[in-house]
DNA sequence: TGTAAATTGTAACATCTGCTACAGACACTC
DNA sequence: GAGTGTCTGTAGCAGATGTTACAATTTACA
């Protein structure tokens, strides 16, 4: 089935090989029942740093990620920043538009140049009444998000920052890494101040860490790319 | 309708007037379909302080809380214990169920003397096929927990305690606590060290910071019923 | 009621972290 | 190669937090 996503893409977006035709969510659906939910999908493309939608916005579309990575991040009452999680290829952004709240409560914005499918609620509700097994993978789907972010919770209750930064290391090289023979790499580059936002802590805190766990040996560097030696894929 | 567990918990459990009979999640199903999921729910009654599930259990069975509080707490691999959540009567436990995993990943614990009703996996699968508007409720039930971990993420994301800490109240507040003249009121009694897991903190630190709040006004209390009276329901 | 256990409050001190400032390293552009 | 901006590393200080110890208070239960 040739994807309407890579004439969209162009040259510029590595895409993954994940969509929605053939996305496992969508798996079992008839071949004009794709037809069909693959030419309404709202495909959009967008550049690094452009926002799928802002904390506020209404909350009524969801979206699957076709390449690049995406952060949610949220702006606090006090006006900080928390970075809370970034997606990649093959993920979706958005699933609050399920939740009684009708405003997004997070910003999504784009690491990479991007192209994502959009569908509206009531799109994927008449979907799910029609095939009942997609709603069963969506639960599946949810029900693992809610498990990461529980581990999430358990790496910020650490009360010092070397192991907080560990856990959120770790946390992010089980969901975005790749196995190499001396460890787990992290397949992107993360600033300090990113890893500040992710763990909670000041940015020059977080040197003061990476520089304890480069001594202790609990990570390594390949070049800019962070590698978890002693960690093991799930 | 007459419900089993009001017979099986006796006059020792305050039960929710929520019973899978009438729970918003099974609203719609036929009187017979009500009567066979009834019939098959395996209830359980506990008391205070047992285990209703441990972590590295298989998790194959959901719970539906009846009466009373339950606790989830995970124990990481350095050894210490981190209290993950706490849920109420009309909650949901053990949605672990539906991830890849089949392992639970963190243990629920009785915080009073409680009655549940249990689901298997396939039972609840075979549901949902049947009854797709079933899976569209557990996609928002599973959306809204989503939503509050989020939350939760952002709470722990404070660098210091007292923030930290009213945020983590304002979270427990907004899903356990009641309205009253003088603010929202957090219905059961929560001890500093508890306090210490919700926040990652030291115990000494939260009665540190619970009088620096108690000063300033943020929070009140009834007896050693806890106040927040600034902070206004969703 | 009386006693034991759990919870809360206080203090002192060592350590950790936030904060600011600045310098070097690196990438990118012109 | 110079210029610009971002990222990383280092330092010092003030304030926050962890840690330990012990007393005061409340709760649980015989």
């Amino acid at each position: 089935m040739t994807c309407l996503c890579q004439q969209l893409a162009g040259d510029d977006i590595e895409l993954s090989p994940v969509c929605i035709g053939n996305h496992w969510i969508f798996k079992n659906l008839e071949p004009d029942e794709i037809k069909a939910l693959s030419h309404d999908a709202m495909r959009k493309k967008l550049t690094k740093g452009q926002a799928l939608f802002l904390q506020g916005d209404p909350a009524d579309e969801m979206f699957l990620i076709k390449g690049g990575h995406i952060k949610l991040s949220k702006v606090l009452e006090d006006g900080t920043e928390l970075m809370l999680d970034i997606r990649k290829a093959g993920d979706f952004v958005g699933e609050n538009m399920f939740s009684e709240e009708s405003l997004y409560p997070v910003s999504a914005f784009c690491l990479e140049d991007t192209l994502t499918c959009g569908f509206s609620r009531s799109q994927f509700e008449a979907l799910v009444l029609q095939y009942p097994r997609v709603g069963l993978r969506i639960i599946k789907t949810l029900s693992e998000r809610i498990s990461s972010l529980t581990d999430r919770v358990g790496s910020l209750a650490a009360s010092n920052i070397e192991d907080r930064l560990y856990r959120v290391l770790c946390n992010v090289a089980k969901e975005h890494g790749a196995k190499s023979p001396q460890g787990i790499v992290i397949q992107f580059p993360l600033t300090h101040e990113d890893l500040g936002f992710l763990t909670g802590a000041h940015r020059v805190s977080i040197t003061r860490a990476m520089k304890a766990l480069k001594d202790s040996g609990k990570i390594l560097f390949q070049g800019r790319r962070l590698i978890l030696p002693t960690l093991k894929m799930a």
